[in-house]
RNA sequence: GGCCCGGUAGUUCAGUUGGUUAGAACGCCAGCCUGUCACGCUGGAGGUCGACGGUUCGAGCCCGUUCCGGGUCGCCA
């Protein structure tokens, strides 16, 4: 192997053009491909910028020949050169018209054959290319995507920093709470038996840095936590955290909307409109069946209550009568794609997510019409419901009859797998929206009370104080959530800056006021001592910019991601670790059952 | 924890009704080649068919169990 004495890069492989014709040029690499002509060579080489051809031939010092001709896959290398114009060019690549003349080559690194070639749009199995992460990180694809996630992490620096935002950095170990998702724990050595847990979130320390002070907070905080993974879920994340103090709501989607505007502007060149369209959570259920809906194509949750009351289908009257919900959805010209086979697997799907089945009609394009309930119908009936959804020859309706929050939900979920099946969610559009207006109780149906749906320091809004005690259902929050193309993006709220305010609803949450002060005291001490009116938001970096750039998986904007399982193939962690470790720690293992 | 899909050379895949020595392409190795750029040509090496068990005269293929991966529901204040 060689060294790099007496040789300084002068350029990057990609930036080479015509204009650097003549120059002597020091270029450092990986080799993508070597073409051996026989008394001719060529060198593809590869750093993050792009590829450059060096060119060994007859004029080229033999020593050196010979080293080019036993070059291969992924060798580092580091030459020198005089770039000239290539006598057959190739306009399928930037540096394309040019080459660089070798008159000095070191090989800076051997590689053995790459399990998969380092190539754009790979089709090697994920798990392996996981395992040898440091190789799939030089593909191309996944270099623009790490790339692009610096640039968004500095333009969200630099718009925070222009707005006044101090990033504070706050404790990865810190107090368990067990209210929402489940904990890393971390053991301690000096407190034996006692845990550390990794945040969730900096919640309750961003909010202690208003009652600092500090006035304007932000934070690109890494938020761990232990639950299930998904395409668009990994056990860590990071998250753009952010606090204002003396604040009310506007402020904060204000700051938001600005932020979107010069990001999306910024990264990718997409215009924003701004104020950003707001649904209230309840006409967010009411037409989209979902909190985070995806506004990019209509197919819009239709109530057809009033057309179905008196007909004769037990399952629809039934609905009624126990003050649940009929609606449908129509599926536009999808006659042909939701065949009858294709509706009997939906009905499975809806059986799946908690549906107890899915009525349906199918209407021909000569408007013929098939359907599971038409003969518990009256013509006029039948004509009613097409009515109201608006269903025309070729349509089909998915109708569901269930308890109020069932039957949305269920449209809801319904909505977007019929809008995958037809193929009708347009791909270029960034859609953003405001959902507002959340409860703030959500019933829990297994501890059959109710629980804080956002967290329990979120605000209620003003005009809901009166029944917190008395109407729990339909008390609302200061919530609100950012939702991008039916992700969602951002969820933040006003909090609680009053003791008074916040003992009640620990109370009404089922809290006492020991678990309280156990709990949160150090918040509620804080709070104490003068706290300001404040409000945040918490926004996740890597859902957004998985979005901006289209993909379908979090791992792709990732650099090192974990897999469903949440262990990381590379480095194949978690481990176990050596029973003296454990000793240390006042940690025993329970026997295997 | 439930459900669905997948696992065959280094990689991507094919493999008929269960039947001889499991194939192809790319990659790899060797040789030839002065303008290639997915170079070309010739030759070659390379397989625990995820694992275990069962059925069978015979299993890549059928059955059972299990491991691994992906998606999803539950879960994710």
């Amino acid at each position: 192997m060689d060294m790099m004495t007496g040789l300084k890069r002068t350029d990057y492989c990609g930036t080479l053009r015509a204009e650097d014709c003549g120059r002597e040029v020091v270029v450092c690499g990986w080799v993508q491909r070597q073409r051996d002509l026989g008394a001719l060579i060529f060198v593809d080489l590869r750093d993050r910028t792009g590829i450059v051809q060096l060119a060994f031939d007859d004029s080229t010092e033999k020593e050196i020949f010979d080293k080019a001709f036993a070059v291969r896959s992924e060798f580092v290398l580091m030459a020198k050169g005089t770039v000239k114009e290539r006598s057959s060019k190739n306009m399928e690549i930037p540096t394309g018209e040019i080459e660089i003349a070798v008159t000095d080559l070191r090989v800076l690194g051997k590689s053995e054959t790459p399990p998969f070639e380092i190539i754009e749009n790979c089709q090697t199995a994920e798990l392996t290319r996981l395992k040898y992460r440091y190789l799939d990180l030089r593909r191309p694809d996944l270099q623009k995507n790490i790339l692009m996630r610096h640039r968004i992490t500095k333009i969200t620096r630099d718009y925070f920093d222009d707005n006044g935002f101090i990033e504070i950095e706050t404790p990865i170990l810190i107090k368990s709470t067990p209210e929402g998702a489940r904990d890393f724990l971390v053991p301690s050595r000096i407190h034996k038996g006692q845990f550390y847990a990794l945040p969730q979130s900096p919640q309750l320390y961003k909010q202690l840095s208003m009652v600092a002070g500090f006035d304007r907070y932000m934070q690109i905080a890494r938020c761990f936590r232990d639950e299930d993974l998904r395409a668009d879920r990994q056990p860590e994340f990071t998250q753009i955290d952010v606090e204002m103090s003396f604040i009310d709501k506007e402020d904060i989607l204000g700051l938001i909307e600005g932020f979107m505007k010069r990001v999306f502007k910024e990264a990718i060149g997409v215009d924003i409109e701004t104020p950003l369209p707001r649904l209230t959570y309840a006409e967010a259920m009411e037409r989209y069946g979902s909190d985070k809906p995806d506004t990019r194509y209509a197919m819009e949750i239709t109530d057809i209550g009033e057309e179905v009351k008196n007909c004769g289908f037990g399952v629809f009257t039934g609905a009624l009568e126990n003050g649940g919900k009929v609606a449908a959805i129509t599926a536009k010209n999808a006659f042909s794609v939701l065949t009858r086979k294709e509706v009997d697997k939906l009905t499975e799907y809806v059986r799946g997510i908690g549906a107890k089945g899915l009525a349906w009609a199918r209407i021909g394009e000569d408007g013929a019409v098939a359907s599971s309930f038409a003969k518990f119908m009256t013509e006029d009936e039948m004509k009613a419901i097409m009515a109201k959804c608006g269903a025309e020859n070729g349509d089909v309706i998915l109708i569901v009859a269930d308890k109020v929050n069932t039957t949305l939900s269920v449209l809801g979920s319904l909505r977007q797998t019929v809008a995958k099946k037809l193929d009708i969610i347009p791909t270029d559009k960034y859609n953003l929206l405001w959902v507002v207006e959340f409860p703030f109780f959500d019933w829990d149906e297994e501890l059959g009370q109710f629980v804080a749906m956002h967290h329990p320091f979120t605000s209620p809004l003003d005009e809901c104080f009166d029944y917190l005690e008395t109407d729990k259902a339909k008390v609302r929050a200061n919530a609100y959530d950012l939702v991008l193309n039916g992700i969602e993006l951002a969820s933040g709220s006003i909090r609680i800056t009053d003791p008074d305010l916040q003992k009640r609803i620990f109370t009404l949450l089922g809290l006492s006021d020991e678990e309280a002060q156990e709990k949160f005291g150090y918040l509620t001490n804080a709070f104490k001592y003068g706290a300001p009116p404040h409000g945040g938001i918490g926004l996740g970096l890597d859902r957004l910019v998985m979005q901006m750039l289209k993909l379908e998986t979090l791992r792709d904007v990732v650099a090192f991601p974990k897999v469903q399982n949440a262990s990381e193939p590379m480095t194949d962690c978690p481990a176990f670790v050596d029973k003296e470790q454990l000793d240390v720690l006042g940690i025993g293992l329970a026997e295997e059952e």
